[in-house]
RNA sequence: GGGUGGAUAGCUCAGCCGGCAGAGCACCGCCCUUACAAGGCGGGGGUCGGGGGUUCAAAUCCCUCUCCACCCA
């Protein structure tokens, strides 16, 4: 069976995907030191973006790489239950129906989102197959699973009767359209533009007025004292005094704290302990009563004035600017930018409230793991992401773990008619434990728990905990965790936490921390934005029209929908080709530097899939070019193979390094260089020569080499681009007689043997390369076309041995240069007017009578010059110094010399040749 | 305000345990030479953000300034 002339990678895809996972390649082998990822699980609703796309690469490149040198292998798959995202989407579906949640009910709504994953749950796991993703299908978790679920209720009782969970009364942050408490990170401060405003507060008992500067007037209402620095003379005769609160019928007194700053604003401050955190705080120091004046439902209500009960928050704000403005009150407003709380999840501006809540008392956890990190049992790589780690850590809140949805682990809590807590694995358990009779009424806690708390055992619930499962004494700790730096403190944290308190071990022992994923521009990518990237499409192309219709789809203006059409149409005037999925991961890999943030230029994805072609022709030039070739690894080998095989070694050595440091950038540009600039450029070339020579062994150990090198560098290559480099193993690895396994994923990975590098080999090479390029220079500089075939005159100093390596390679100069013959000459006066080149003691000279006019080799000479005489300005500046001679390495001073020497050479023999062309030219026709 | 990362060729980025500045893409010239025009061959292009210091030698180490990005408050 021979290769299709053209590469289509389509075909591939489709075929070695289905036999690899049909085959049971993707599974732990069972045998070898375990290694195992654990894929972050996606969101089951949602689908494969270019940070997926980017981030599963990586994970695939360790795990093929570490399966091909025999270790056993476990890439855990699995989705996450996303529990706000995911019934934001289905309530959306049932709005459509003009059915919200609770015209359902809990059992119909869960049900819903049930049938929801299991329609659009596939979907994201079908795409990491497009990407050739190796994980262990057999393995797949969800989050929601039975065997999670139980790991969830037992962490959640353990933590609880150890105390490191408790119920109470807290301000949290509050999204009003959600309906539930969020937890700090799921909330970003917006700047946005606002207005200060002045408002003055009678002091009781006196004719003055304190004046406080505010952007929320509305929570005044809730004010329960004012602020001051203790050391601002301005105000310190006030402190203790008591102001009269405007709209409101109460007194409240001026407290010192130095929370306060004296030069923002008036240097008092309104302190609203029920709707700000860090008034709260104040409260807390100063121990201050909590007045709310704003309800769950986002509306003024509880205590505030009757008049704003029910109004919303903006309404409640114009009517108290209202109020206090009649009642002269309102001293300034002034024009201010602060940055506003908006729920990650809606948008909306978060409330900070207070109500009941479950939490975890974070510090005795947060303290383990940083020590973990400290010592090392778990490292970041890059490793400056350790501080980042730190910082957050070590000043870490304790968690609001409860969240008013219906999607998630329900709290296993119960309440008895009288609201006391019992907290147990079922309510079977909490009965017998807590000694409660079968009479005593039960109700489950309404709530459900933060989806992260149960990502946070990601880990170790997936491979069977509580139970103490073999999987679990193989696969747990992991080896690495692959993610964005976005996520160390959602995740990466609360793993670590979590892992180290349930199981006394590391979730995993490394923390690869990638970049993220930006468009052409290196803005974020994002679907208002429109200029998502779709993985899939750039493997298998999308036409302009389509593209434009899925980045415009759900804009809702349509001002915006035309500009993203019209960038599309500017960045994509043809729409996108398909590259093949082997195309797509080499790009990712190729972007995978130190960097935190990855520009997705597609302009790279083209490149790299040229290289796919590349290679694909070098392999059905192998294979042309060695048939009926009788070959084994026994011949005797040329310099010029010797050279390719060192080379080789030299790239996996290269390839090995950098995967080791995750360095995938690198190791892409080290497999990249070897098969176009040697082997494609110069091996593949050369051996032309050797092949259709009639020496049998050079010709055997050509073929040999050809098939040999390109054999290995596809296993180098495979953990890259998998599908490309299986098609062409199971055609070249036959030939080769080194098919012992079915599939390149089960072939060792090549190991460096230093045993193949030839220096002599290389020296020699280099000194071909060298004399070819220079005569293909003149060829170039000169004009001279490969039509012409050119002489080449040749000189180097007696006893030299020039003369055999010349005659060793005289087959593949005049080849490569399409030379009909070499010359020897001694020099002197009978030389015909040349070009010249100088490679150390060889000086090459093609005779230029009929060929070209002088001028341009003129040209090219004095070009030359003043090449020669820069350096020469640079090596003698340095050997003219007395410290560089007596302190530089003599080695470096010796080689500095040598340089030197042999610069002057080449500029006095291209010198000479100059003056030669001159007098001819003087001489002239 | 605190912290982190970055500034190297037109663009995107390597190089940074010091020793003539690299890659890909883009650009210029020549070429359809049967593996490959998604290609071949040759070539041009950079005061390595500014300033100072250490050193025989600095893109690389130290100090400082400017600008950009991100995170936390």
């Amino acid at each position: 069976m021979s290769l299709e002339s053209r590469y289509d990678p389509g075909a591939l895809q489709a075929k070695w995907y289905e036999r690899w996972e049909r085959s049971g390649y993707f599974a732990p082998s069972g045998s070898g030191e375990p290694y195992c990822i654990v894929l972050p699980p996606p969101n089951v609703t949602g689908s494969l973006h270019m940070g997926h796309g980017f981030q599963v690469t990586l994970m695939d490149v360790l795990i093929r790489h570490q399966r091909m040198r025999g270790r056993n292998v476990l890439w855990q798959a699995g989705t996450d239950h996303a529990g706000i995202s995911t019934q934001v989407v289905v309530e959306r579906l049932l709005q459509q129906e003009g059915l919200s949640r609770r015209d359902v009910g809990r059992e119909a709504f869960i049900e819903r989102v049930w049938e929801w994953k299991r329609e659009s749950g596939d979907s994201i796991t079908r795409q990491l197959r497009r990407l050739g993703a190796s994980l262990d299908w057999g393995a797949e978790r969800f989050t929601m699973d039975e065997t999670i679920s139980r790991a969830v209720v037992e962490v959640f009782v353990r933590l609880y009767r150890d105390g490191l969970i408790y119920r109470g009364a807290r301000l949290v942050n509050w999204d009003a359209e959600l309906g539930s408490a969020i937890s700090d990170l799921e909330v970003n401060s917006v700047e946005e533009q606002g207005t200060l405003w002045h408002i003055a507060y009678p002091v009781e008992g006196s004719d003055e007025r304190v004046v406080v500067a505010t952007t929320r007037p509305e929570t005044m209402l809730g004010d329960v004292a004012v602020a001051v620095h203790p050391d601002d003379s301005r105000y310190r005769h006030l402190i203790g005094a008591h102001l009269h609160l405007p709209l409101c019928d109460r007194l409240i007194p001026v407290i010192a704290d130095d929370y306060v700053d004296p030069e923002f604003g008036s240097g008092c401050v309104k302190i609203t302990p029920a709707h700000d955190f860090n008034d709260y705080a104040i409260g807390e120091r100063h121990g201050l009563e909590h007045i709310s004046v704003i309800g769950l439902d986002g509306r003024m209500g509880l205590d505030a004035p009757e008049r704003f009960a029910g109004l919303e928050v903006s309404e409640a704000r114009a009517r108290v600017l209202e109020a206090l403005r009649s009642e002269g009150a309102l001293v300034r407003e002034e024009p201010h930018t602060l940055k506003v709380p908006r729920s990650d999840r809606t948008g909306v501006v978060v409330e900070p409230l207070l109500t009941t809540q479950w939490h975890v008392a974070i510090g005795p956890l947060a303290e383990r793991a940083i020590r973990t990190v400290e010592t090392g049992d778990v490292s970041f790589v890059p490793r400056g992401w350790e501080n980042t780690y730190f910082a957050w850590m070590r000043d870490i809140r304790d968690w609001c773990i409860s969240r008013q949805l219906w999607w998630g682990h329900r709290i296993p809590a119960w309440y008895d008619g009288s609201g006391e807590v019992y907290v147990g694995r079922s309510e079977a358990e909490v009965r017998s434990h807590y000694g409660l009779d079968g009479d005593v009424d039960l109700h489950q806690d309404e709530d459900v728990l933060d989806t992260w708390f149960s990502s946070g055992l990601w880990s170790f619930a997936t491979q069977g905990w509580p139970d103490d499962t073999e999987r679990l004494g193989s696969f747990a700790p992991s080896s690495v965790l692959v993610t964005g730096f976005d996520i160390i403190f959602f995740w990466v944290a609360r793993m670590i936490m979590l892992t180290l308190y349930c199981t006394d071990d590391v979730p995993f022992r490394q923390v690869y921390i990638h970049g993220l994923i930006r468009d052409a521009q290196g803005r974020k990518m994002s679907k208002s934005k429109g200029n998502t990237l779709d993985p899939i499409d750039l493997i298998d192309g999308i036409d302009l029209e389509q593209l434009i219709a899925k980045r415009t789809q759900g804009t809702l203006l349509s001002e915006h929908a035309r500009s993203i059409e019209r960038e599309t149409r500017e960045q994509f005037p043809e729409g996108i080709v398909g590259s093949g999925v082997d195309a797509l991961r080499f790009t990712y890999c190729s972007l995978a530097s130190t960097g935190r943030d990855i520009n997705f230029d597609p302009k790279r994805l083209e490149g790299y899939r040229n290289f796919c072609t590349k290679l694909w022709n070098a392999a059905r030039y192998v294979e042309r070019a060695t048939e009926g070739i009788a070959f084994s690894p026994d011949a005797p080998r040329s310099s010029i193979d010797r050279w390719i095989l060192s080379q080789l070694r030299r790239t996996e050595a290269a390839a090995l390094r950098a995967l080791a440091e995750y360095r995938f950038d690198l190791a892409a540009q080290e497999i990249y260089d070897f098969v176009w600039n040697h082997y494609c450029d110069w091996y593949l070339e050369l051996s032309k020569v050797a092949l259709s020579g009639d020496d049998e062994q050079v010709r055997s150990a050509a073929a040999y080499t050809l098939n040999a090198v390109l054999e290995a560098v596809l296993r180098l290559a495979h953990p890259i681009i998998p599908f490309i480099t299986e098609e062409l193993w199971q055609q070249v690895a036959p030939r080769l007689g080194v098919k012992t396994v079915e599939s390149i994923m089960l072939a060792p990975y090549p190991s460096a043997d230093a045993a193949h590098l030839d220096a002599d080999a290389e020296r020699e090479m280099e000194w071909l390369r060298t004399v070819i390029g220079a005569v293909r220079n003149i060829r170039s500089e000169l004009n001279i076309s490969y039509a012409k075939p050119i002489r080449l005159l040749l000189q180097a100093p007696e006893g030299s041995d020039l003369r055999e390596r010349v005659a060793r390679f005289s087959g593949f100069i005049e080849t490569l240069t399409r030379t009909e013959r070499i010359d020897w000459t001694s020099g002197g006066a009978e030389l015909p007017p040349s070009a010249q080149q100088v490679i150390g003691d060889l000086h090459v000279r093609v005779p230029l009578a009929g060929l070209v006019d002088v001028q341009a080799e003129r040209r090219r000479l004095r070009k030359r010059l003043d090449q020669l005489d820069g350096r020469i300005r640079s090596l003698q500046g340095r050997l003219d110094s007395d410290s560089f001679r007596s302190k530089a390495p003599p080695d470096l001073v010796a080689e500095t010399e040598a340089q030197s020497v042999a610069v002057q050479a080449e500029r006095e023999a291209v010198s000479e040749n100059l003056r030669n062309l001159e007098r001819l030219d003087e001489a002239g026709p």
